[in-house]
DNA sequence: AAGCGTTATGTATTTGTAAACATATCGGTA
DNA sequence: TACCGATATGTTTACAAATACATAACGCTT
């Protein structure tokens, strides 16, 4: 099967900041309630999925990820208002280029 | 300096095949005339380059790259009539997808 | 026939990334 | 205070991708 693919991600001097990665990960964070669970379900392992979180929370002017440790059920992690308010965004932006390359198939035919 | 990208490529079972690393290698080829020296322009590995070049070949309806080996100047490379129309093809693409992100610049209010 | 510059191709080495493993830390509950 | 489940973090291991190196093949020119 051929297809034309697009993705789009925001960069801070060369280096990736959010694009489909972050993303999803902050939908299953949304989803989970968890880091580790989270990342479990995208089959990353916890340590990258810790390190994206660092990563977004320094570099975003509010934190994308409220993460708590200990307590009654260990801890856990949640996205911060300001989180959604940007996956929401991503969204429609996503939304946009899906129907940018919907109409653009020509570039298809190259292909056996 | 924080910015939006986006990029896109062409598929085929999920394996990539046209994006911006191809595309700009076929525009090396067709300034240098020579698959070697368009990937030391690149600075990629010749044996990469020549894979692409494979790959690319391989899997279109039509060569887009025609390798000549031995002759007056050792060989050569020249990019086909029909890889010229695939590469004004992804400009066009390219120029569209700038349009649509320049009008989309809320998500990057996000960036310290 | 010898030389040249390029393509063609195999092997070895390096590099960078991701995962795996091992612990420490925290703050509720019982 | 002992336990639990989650976050926090360092170290080691495994794997994949890219590069580096070496060499063959080719065909035109002289």
């Amino acid at each position: 099967m051929k297809q034309l693919k697009i993705k789009c991600w925001i960069e801070e001097d060369g280096e990736k900041f959010y694009g489909p990665g972050p993303h999803e990960l902050l939908k299953q964070i949304q989803k989970e309630g968890s880091l580790s669970k989270a990342a479990e379900q995208m089959q990353m392992s916890y340590k990258k999925a810790w390190a994206i979180v660092q990563r977004l929370n320094q570099l975003s002017k509010e934190a994308l990820v409220i993460l708590k440790k200990g307590g009654q059920h260990g801890g856990g992690a949640e996205v911060s208002l300001y989180a959604l308010e940007i996956m929401k965004e991503y969204d429609e932006l996503q939304l946009k280029i899906q129907q940018l390359i919907e109409q653009e198939e020509k570039l298809l035919k190259v292909l056996k």
